[in-house]
DNA sequence: ACGCGATGCGCC
DNA sequence: AAAGGGCGCATCGCGT
């Protein structure tokens, strides 16, 4: 098996060209003497002969970013997708990463002693000694190769030579020097090729919506702010006086008689400061410092959202997707992962003109995953049965709660009965938080900040206990991380149940959530990646053509054609791949995924039909219903 | 000018 | 015994 250890120069990235023009190549074959090419000597077909050959291929960062511009370039990308598939695509950037997050190493380096950043020097650094050359040397032409367009390579000025050279030869000597492959790193080469693709789509977004949302965000604030600067909470520029904030609101809690709430770091520091979020600025029942909690939100809007949204009116925006310990990704520049649902942010995003946006999420995924777990550990799991009945787990839990039986509960829960729609929400509450560990006391908080529901401590419990009798695996599953933890000593590794991925340093909360997170992700991914080559590469699948867009963790949003025919096989398509996919990491439980169509990013869309029965775009309620033009 | 910790808040 | 986790980003204030 030959190792070509691979690495490109190109023009510089510009908005809008995430793949910029190859310039040249340069590789290491199994060792040997540095080689390069330039594009005109035929670095595209002699890129393309390797992949012909079955080598394995190693790059850093390649899967986020070489592979794209070869592709570019002209190299067949089923031809890539066959040696992802294969495994014969290696990157050490991920892998380094991936090692990084086994050891709980991905935040701090001990040997490094800092928070690593994954460069190729700083890896020749930690695993070779090897110290690169100072800035003043070849990497002057970092980002001048366009200057070489047309010179073959050996004709290049020394430097230029040693600094192209350089990546590939260092590529090829941290793959060497990397510990054995991590498993589950085929898949995440293979997703994260595949949020490049997405990446390098991007998104776009509508000017006339983002104007006229800044234009009522700023209605709404200025007023306000003025008031504000009056009374001195706010400076002249316009920006928070905190200590003027502070000291109002121990006044205002003093004026109850209460102490002013404090953070813990606060408290333990013995400082002034105190709590300043919008529940504590509420509960002080002065109108200014409530005043500043009423902006908040629409502030928010302004100063995170607005900005990112104005840039997507002139070109697309191109978020970059990374690697998370629990195996999901993140997400930034912009982080589209976190697009507020309310406020009418996500409504400035508009799919291209001809096309619409065409999004699958999965139903109760990490409930699903979690149920998987418990089944793997215990050989028996009441939250696997439920979800195998085809049982939703909410309403379950609420008719358990309710003394109901479930046919019953579900009847109420149809026929709208307000006190099966209430306790169902608490249910909610209580399936999502609590298998992450959550205790009673943050229970109260994480139920009213998430789920806007008011509940005291002693509810909590109770309502703790009860959830612990309907899934008594739960149990089982809590003292299991707990006696892992305490085995570890304080900290654990896990080890994915099925991608074999693993994740250290780990305590009890952390612990209690990364098999359940970590397992929908992988599902997630596969299912991503499916999908990603179909609308590629796979031209006899409805998908073919389509392009994904974003990737929300258990959601894939796509830009398909806007033809209804062509939409409805995509939908159809897509679902059928997602479920399969997470049928790998979740057998024993079933899966299910929903696609709806969408002519802008609706927080509230879901899937529509029209008379007979088909997919059609969903629309609110301030607008006529979608209607197939007439044949 | 820039980096960084703390804080708060957006989503899954 | 008790314990949500995973993120990114803006702002403020402090330190270099």
């Amino acid at each position: 098996m030959t190792r070509i250890s691979f690495d490109t120069e190109t023009y510089q990235i510009q908005s809008g060209q995430p793949f910029p023009r190859l310039v040249c190549l340069t590789w290491v074959e199994d060792g040997g003497d540095p080689q390069g090419l330039s594009l005109k000597e035929g670095a595209v077909e002699m890129f393309e002969s390797w992949l012909d050959a079955g080598h394995t291929l190693v790059s850093h960062n390649g899967a986020g970013f070489d592979l794209g511009v070869m592709v570019a370039a002209g190299v067949t990308h089923s031809k890539v997708w066959a040696a992802l598939k294969e495994g014969r695509i290696k990157d050490t950037w991920i892998q380094s990463q991936m090692q990084a997050i086994a050891r709980d190493e991905l935040k701090f380096n001990p040997r490094l002693k800092k928070r690593p950043t994954f460069s190729l020097a700083e890896l020749e650094l930690d695993l070779l000694g090897v110290e690169r050359e100072g800035k003043k040397g070849p990497d002057v032409w970092r980002l001048r190769y366009h200057e070489l367009e047309g010179v073959p390579f050996h004709q290049y000025p020394q430097a230029a030579k040693d600094y192209a050279l350089a990546d590939a030869v260092g590529t090829d000597r941290v793959y060497l020097a990397l510990d054995d492959e991590p498993a589950d790193t085929g898949l995440k080469i293979l997703s994260q090729y595949s949020l490049a693709l997405t990446s390098a789509r991007g998104m776009v977004c509508d000017l006339e919506a983002v104007e006229t949302l800044e234009k009522s965000l700023r209605a709404e604030v200025t007023e306000a702010k003025e008031k504000l600067k009056a009374a001195g909470l706010l400076k002249k520029s316009g920006s928070k006086d905190m200590a003027a904030i502070y000291s109002r609101v121990r006044a205002a809690f003093e004026a109850q008689g209460k102490d002013a709430p404090q953070t813990a770091k606060q408290r333990e520091a013995g400082s002034d400061k105190t709590k300043a979020d919008t529940e504590t600025l509420r509960e002080s029942d002065d109108p200014m410092l409530g005043l500043l909690a009423d902006i908040s939100n629409s502030d928010k809007l302004l100063s995170t959202y607005v900005p990112l949204l104005k840039s997507g009116t002139a070109g697309p925006l191109h978020p970059r997707y990374y690697l998370a310990e629990t195996g999901r990704t993140t997400c930034r520049n912009p982080n589209v992962q976190n697009q507020p649902r309310k406020g009418g942010v996500r409504e400035c995003f508009v799919p291209r003109q001809g096309w619409w946006y065409l999004a699958a999420d999965y139903h109760v995924a990490e409930l699903a995953s979690l149920a998987q777990v418990l089944l793997d550990l215990f050989g028996h799991s009441e939250m696997a049965e439920a979800v195998k009945r085809g049982e939703d787990l909410h309403i379950l839990a609420a008719a358990q709660m309710l003394n109901l039986d479930y046919k019953e509960a579900y009847r109420r829960h149809k026929a709208g009965d307000k006190q099966l729609k209430d306790t169902r929400q608490l249910m909610k509450a209580l399936n999502f938080g609590l298998p992450g560990g959550l205790g009673p006391q943050t229970f109260v908080t994480y139920a009213n900040t998430s789920w806007g529901l008011d509940i005291d401590f002693d509810q909590a419990k109770s309502l703790k206990d009860a959830w612990l009798g309907w899934w008594p695996e739960m149990r089982l599953y809590f003292d299991e991380i707990g006696r892992r933890v305490e085995l570890g000593g304080g900290r654990f590794t896990a080890t994915q149940h099925r991608s074999g991925r693993q994740r250290g340093g780990l305590t009890y909360c952390n612990g209690c959530n990364t098999y359940f997170q970590g397992l929908t992700a992988d599902g997630a991914r596969l299912a991503l990646a499916s999908v990603t080559e179909e609308c590629f590469v796979k031209t006899d699948s409805p998908l073919y053509g389509c392009r994904p867009v974003a990737f929300i963790h258990d959601e894939i949003m796509l830009e398909c054609p806007a033809d209804l025919t062509k939409a409805r096989a995509a939908a159809k398509r897509l679902t059928e791949v997602m479920v399969r996919d997470m049928q790998v990491f979740t057998p024993d439980v079933p899966s299910k995924a929903d696609a709806h169509l969408m002519e802008r990013w609706y927080k509230g869309a879901e899937p529509t039909f029209d008379e007979d029965g088909g997919l059609v775009p969903w629309r609110p309620k301030d607008q006529e219903p979608f209607t197939a033009p007439a044949q």
